[in-house]
DNA sequence: CATGAATGAGACTTCATTCAT
DNA sequence: AATGAATGAAGTCTCATTCAT
């Protein structure tokens, strides 16, 4: 209970901080201290600051997919699979905005990039969930003949602009207007 | 012909660096030794670091900006001007890959926030170009009467993470495809 | 028989280390760990990381002091003796290389600076064992009559380097060299 | 003659410190404060704290090989080069307690058992100049036919053992003493 | 304007030691 | 006696910025 209690106060107090700062403007002393441990501590669970944010962001990762494919998964025709999984991505990030923020960061980043990098060879499957979808999509013939990547770009692109513009303060995403904003995302897919 | 030739030098060496290496990565000396001026010499032109960053990204925005605003304003129908400013914009970021990561980071990190910050109250105007021909198509009728940070995330969203595929590899842009994708952002903006 | 167990296993483990890596590159939870005991645990046996190295010390020190007296004891002829002290001595560092690694890094470091500083005023016996080996010499006229500290470098300098230089591999030395190295260490302290 | 200037306290600085407390006991802070520098001038000439204790080495290194050499290279009977080279040697030591004090901790830590194996592989000469006064004086017949390093140690090792006693007050060295020391030196390696 | 040596605050990390279990 | 998670002081090194030249 005292370990992983440790441990998850440490990847808390770095979400809070990283997402909000920055990942160069939270030092690992002011994580250590927003997370009620010592400096020192941070080092029991991770070897270096890179794993740390490393790891945090793996963590995310899976939480965020794990939401996807729970909608993905459904054996429900492929309209409404797609507006599931769209708004459970959406809220998703809504609902957890520093997880967005961090995520955003960690992309557009040196560790994202590696990130990449390492998924080109390793495999890794991100959006992966989605793949099936898609592909059934463009079988059946209701989605349009486009590169996966491109079908992943229309759909996932707004949505990941709205929601920092909703987590900014730009818009205010409501239920309506996020159904209205799926079926535009469906619009640029659809045949 | 020797100053503004330093500043520029200065510019470039840190849109090289920032871009490639992250906002972090990149010391004051390096950009210097790079930029072929002593360490001291960029304080002559930038009070700081972060002048230096926000300057930066400011005179890339405006090149951008400047992109855009050649397609929008062509008056022609619609439909047309739509497409001509996606791929002014989209061919602009494949173009120049350096500005396009640089921007992204910015826009990622807590100078993003602050400079979005600023907007709210200021002005700003980088998707502003668009305006018009976002708000004419809405009264004509020809586009989805939706807020217009709405259609800009549609429009844009999906360009950007395409941009950044294509220069990390991940697909390849070429003019059939591109003429594609513009066709499936129209496809979720248009009624 | 458990308790002087570990306390052996943690010195053996810190002999191994010290000697292999540096006074300061065995952390206390590497020699714990090489111990196969807790980090903690060192602590019940040692007040402290100074007071295990320098009990560590002692020990080989009466170890060695244990052959050379064996040697010098044996109430044969002075020239015997001599060869027999030399001999046992160089024979114990060579088959203990890393005890031997020990001592000499703690003759040159602080421990050593202050470990000669309190013999000053309490006692030796390092070489204790061979005073009355060259007394005796001195006064029956075939040991010149030099200081014992002269006689003592003249005898054991020698041997020292060319144990470092056997156990780092730059000689080799077997029965019959060692036998001429111990006849040239009597030459240079015979009248 | 600034930047010599601050190079040399920063290397006079450590050469104090270091052979006083030891290769760790003497933080870069210190040696800063120690050269009347920050802590980060020091990195203006040294890469690390490796790098300095290193260059010192070499330094050092360098002054009394060309001491050596000053007593080797004179072309006079071996007997009188010998007793020179001895003499230089030892005087220096007893001259420059602070240097003798960190060559020895030095070639005592990992950092002498490293330059050890770059010198088997590119050579280096610490004790060259000695090299030929001894190879002449094997084929002259006048000096034993022993491997040179056994010839090294049997004059070196006396001569450092008694500069660390001189100079940690066990005995005290006077002209005379000198002189009877090198002659039992030589008595050791002459045939 | 330009220089670049110098600064020193602050970042990350290590590790001897403690203490509740 | 034994454990090992936790501590936090201290160490090395980086780097934005300054200032005398």
């Amino acid at each position: 209970m005292s370990k992983p209690d440790k441990r998850q106060e440490i990847m808390h107090a770095a979400l809070d901080l990283l997402a909000e700062q920055g990942f160069h403007g939270a030092p690992m002393a002011q994580i250590a201290s927003h997370a009620g441990v010592a400096a020192g501590t941070i080092y029991c669970y991770f070897e270096s600051r890179d794993v740390l944010i490393r790891e945090l962001y793996h963590d995310i990762e899976g939480r965020i997919n794990a939401q996807i494919e729970e909608g993905a998964a459904a054996s429900i025709p492929i309209r409404h699979r797609f507006n599931l999984v769209c708004s459970v991505l959406l809220n998703y990030f809504i609902d957890h905005p520093l997880e967005f923020r961090y995520v955003e960061q960690f992309h557009n980043s040196p560790y994202g990039t590696e990130h990449r990098r390492d998924k080109l060879l390793g495999r890794n499957g991100e959006a992966q969930p989605c793949r099936d979808l898609f592909l059934l999509g463009i079988s059946e013939g209701v989605i349009k003949d486009l590169p996966l990547v491109v079908l992943y770009a229309m759909t996932f692109g707004p949505l990941v602009i709205l929601a920092r513009d909703h987590i900014l303060g730009f818009v205010v995403l409501d239920k309506t207007l996020i159904e209205r904003i799926i079926d535009a995302c469906w619009d640029g897919v659809k045949r």
